[in-house]
DNA sequence: GTCTTGTATCGAAATTCATCGATTCAAGGT
DNA sequence: ACCTTGAATCGATGAATTTCGATACAAGAC
């Protein structure tokens, strides 16, 4: 149960958004983990692979191929990612596989976006 | 030249953004750096603080303020979100002026979105 | 000039992080 | 049962990060 559930609080399609709201001293934690868990060149490469595979699917071997780096420290990438809530994993038989969950880059994309509040109120 | 472009219609998709195509070396380098300014509540809270301010600008003053963190913490912060290309500074006096680049975040946002690759080319 | 106030830079300490080799766990094949 | 292969966890180490107090710099007031 390592799987972080996704950002809390709010519900998707609602939220201020980073630039509109000061953020609170809580509400600024969440975020700042999953933009942490993207702040390293390794993990963006491991999740734009896993995001544009065609099957939406990559096994953890083509990931582990893919680095110079060993087989744990692409493992211990790929926790990070999942703890973020930004993919998840399935195993089936060997192997295991993960995929996007879209859902948090989408919010995170959301949060990024300024929101011209131009809003006519009637 | 830089007025706020509303989100609505076309994101207009010049890159090919995180989630579509496999990021090269090279390529994830820089949106790391980014995604790792932003991943720290202290820095995430700043930036939120000067995007959402009324007047597009906040003085240093006021962020320092806001904070129970010393004031060298605060500038080592706001030179992360600099060295970013988040935010710009302006000395006017005495104060120090900071503003959201709203490029990078614009530039962030894009490369987190799926493009829903209907491709209606009329 | 000196003084005061606001901000940045400079070490230094404590913590966190990225990486590895060794080991363990999971699942099939023999 | 044993062996093999794929993946996660453990423990350690060197590097990076966060934070601070002390100091230096910038600009106006005196």
């Amino acid at each position: 149960m390592d799987e972080a559930a996704p950002i809390s609080g709010t519900v998707a399609g609602c939220c201020p958004g980073l630039l509109t709201t000061p953020l609170g001293e809580e509400e600024a934690v969440e975020p700042a983990r999953v933009f942490k868990a993207l702040g390293d060149p390794v993990r963006l490469r491991l999740l734009s692979m896993i995001a544009s595979r065609a099957g939406g699917e990559v096994c953890v071997c083509d990931l582990t191929s893919a680095f110079e780096l060993s087989q744990p420290t692409i493992s211990h990438h790929l926790k990070l990612l999942r703890e973020a809530g930004l993919i998840a994993a399935e195993r089936r038989g060997t192997w295991v596989y993960y995929r996007l969950l879209p859902e948090t880059t989408d919010h995170l994309a959301q949060i990024l976006t300024r929101r011209t509040v131009t809003a006519a109120k009637a």
